[in-house]
DNA sequence: CGAATTTGACCTGCGC
DNA sequence: GCGCAGGTCAAATTCG
């Protein structure tokens, strides 16, 4: 880890107390970014800035019974999670992707003085979903990860 | 009018 | 057992 952006060691701003041990601060663990010279697939559109391209693989509490609702869709894709994370420099964190994305609830995150905002695919059958945040160093970098795959074409 | 968006409240999981 | 963090849904409102 040389060249990663994100890395926090001290957290001067925010101490809560964390012994030791600061891999990040969510499960979103970054091997490595990749840097993506031409991806046809995502982003699309304004594609010339950096993208930095990162899998992040986490099978912890994914696919599970969904809180509250004790009956819920049951639709879920045992297999097919994909979680990709995706580091891009824009200014606007509503990149379009060619897909369309129905908002759903805004956090605030501990460890990032900016909101998380929370994307879902609204297209039927398509249950993909879409997480955005800024990146807390630099606000100039936005955080893209992609849960599911899509099941429908880039549009009808 | 319809759909999409917004904010808040609520629930669950884990930690200590 | 309680607190904290994170995540989701619901209702209301607004925009097109």
């Amino acid at each position: 880890m040389s060249h990663s952006g994100s890395n926090f060691s001290g957290t001067p701003d925010s101490d809560y107390g964390e012994p030791t041990n600061f891999e990040l601060s969510e499960f979103l663990k970054f091997d490595e970014w990749i840097e993506e010279d031409d991806q046809p697939s995502l982003l699309s559109a304004s594609t010339q800035n950096p993208v930095y391209r990162a899998h992040v693989i986490g099978d912890s509490g994914l696919a599970t019974s969904t809180h509250g609702g004790p009956s819920i869709e049951g639709r879920e894709q045992k297999e097919g999670k994909e979680r990709v994370a995706f580091k891009t420099k824009t200014e606007v964190e509503i990149l379009d992707d060619g897909f369309k994305w129905r908002k759903y609830g805004k956090k605030m995150v501990k460890n990032s003085p900016n909101p998380r905002n929370y994307y879902r695919c609204s297209v039927e059958g398509c249950h993909v979903k879409k997480r955005i945040e800024r990146d807390r160093e630099d606000q100039s970098y936005v955080i893209t990860t992609y849960e599911g795959v899509h099941n429908h074409p880039s549009s009808s």
